[in-house]
DNA sequence: GAGGCTAGTGACAGTCACTGACAATTGACA
DNA sequence: TGTCAATTGTCAGTGACTGTCACTAGCCTC
């Protein structure tokens, strides 16, 4: 490709230090006690320019989460047909956290998006707004699975059932990463395989053997 | 108990007016073109006195939520102690519905709060505090669990994890139910119990034998 | 490389959700 | 009946967000 002209790379520049600027702000002082004028000023633009880049305060919350979820989404593409539903989007998930640390790096030092991930969590408004952007992956999510498996995701509920699931099972474990002590890269996957593992098991009617040695359910 | 002062029925009375008042309009205007001081207005109170009752704009539109949820843990802790985890949930689920009906009608027409719950499913700032909300449930429900199992919620991931799935599977459930054209409450308890009939199936490894002909997994 | 085109920006005014402060009102209760 | 406390209205202010319009600066053509 081409480079892009200097139009194009001023806007780069400026959208990724919104983004940079914004999570920073955040993090430090929390998200509702930073104004989006704040974050203009302090790139040095309008705050109209900001809403030109951003609908609103809360997506520049979400602009690395972005970049996170197509990394899935692409990750989930490459998975062999043959696998299970379940271990694709499970080995999609975990190939993707290996990955992402460039992707994001070029925008903001993987440290700050990981704060930022915590800080996610931990504010009710922009809780709410994760919540339903992780809805509308798993919609993408139920569509892929379903052409894998060669179903119609309108007939047969059982591609979103399972995405269903699954997210519930991932966003657990986003939730316990967050309220945690360890808030490395290496913990959420460690966290991540482990949850997953117990998805089988925890729908088995008994619970009172330990984990493992019951009747196990799915892989 | 007592019959309350004439200050108290005077408050419960500004309180259902709003709500009812709120729900007609945003079904009928929708939620984004309706505007706190036109529910103010036609309730004859000032804006000052609507965010006395309800800390925000989306708070009134769940306000019948609120009543059905405190309904579904109330049964959900009086399950017999012996039913598996994921049958206490779905019989209290069941349950819910079956006597949701009376409570809701003293303060809306349950068909108002039927369209106001498929509103809410359509409108995204709506969607997404739903969705917080029920995550909100959630804890509360895998609480109930752990006693019910004598784990300790924070020592053992199953609770959450299955509670997880569980509520991943009902939330798939109220957005089938929202999209598609039947909106009674026969038609949403319906597809509850085939959707969570699919729980279990939906997890197995293979997925190209028809549902229920597999090895199945979960009861 | 001058000039027109257009994408991107800033300035400004306005709407709406929400909050704090204070004064006015009105049930409750001695 | 008069006092107290809860409830409400009014007013002023903040912050997110939008429409409009004029202006600037890359870009592209001749």
């Amino acid at each position: 490709m081409t480079v892009p002209g200097l139009r194009e790379r001023k806007k780069q520049r400026t959208r990724d230090a919104l983004i940079r600027v914004a999570l920073e702000l955040f993090t430090d002082q929390g998200y509702e006690r930073t104004t989006v004028d704040e974050i203009a000023d302090a790139v040095d633009v309008s705050q109209r320019t900001f809403f030109r880049y951003f609908s609103s305060k809360e997506e520049v919350a979400f602009a690395v989460q972005h970049m996170v979820e197509e990394r899935f989404v692409h990750a989930l593409g490459q998975r062999p047909p043959d696998e299970a539903p379940l271990d694709a989007m499970r080995n999609a998930v975990l190939s993707a956290w290996d990955t992402i640390g460039e992707a994001i790096a070029e925008v903001v030092p993987v440290e700050l998006h990981l704060r930022a991930y915590r800080m996610i969590e931990s504010t009710p408004a922009l809780l709410a707004v994760h919540l339903r952007r992780s809805t509308e992956m798993e919609e993408t999510i139920s569509r892929i699975i379903a052409a894998r498996e060669g179903l119609d995701v309108d007939e047969d509920p059982r591609p979103r059932i399972a995405v269903a699931a699954f997210s519930g099972v991932m966003r657990v474990t986003g939730q316990m990463w967050g309220r945690g002590t360890d808030g490395s890269l290496e913990a959420i996957r460690a966290l991540t395989e482990e949850y997953l593992d117990h998805l089988g098991p925890a729908l088995v009617p008994h619970w009172r053997d330990r984990p493992g040695e019951g009747p196990g359910a799915a892989a």
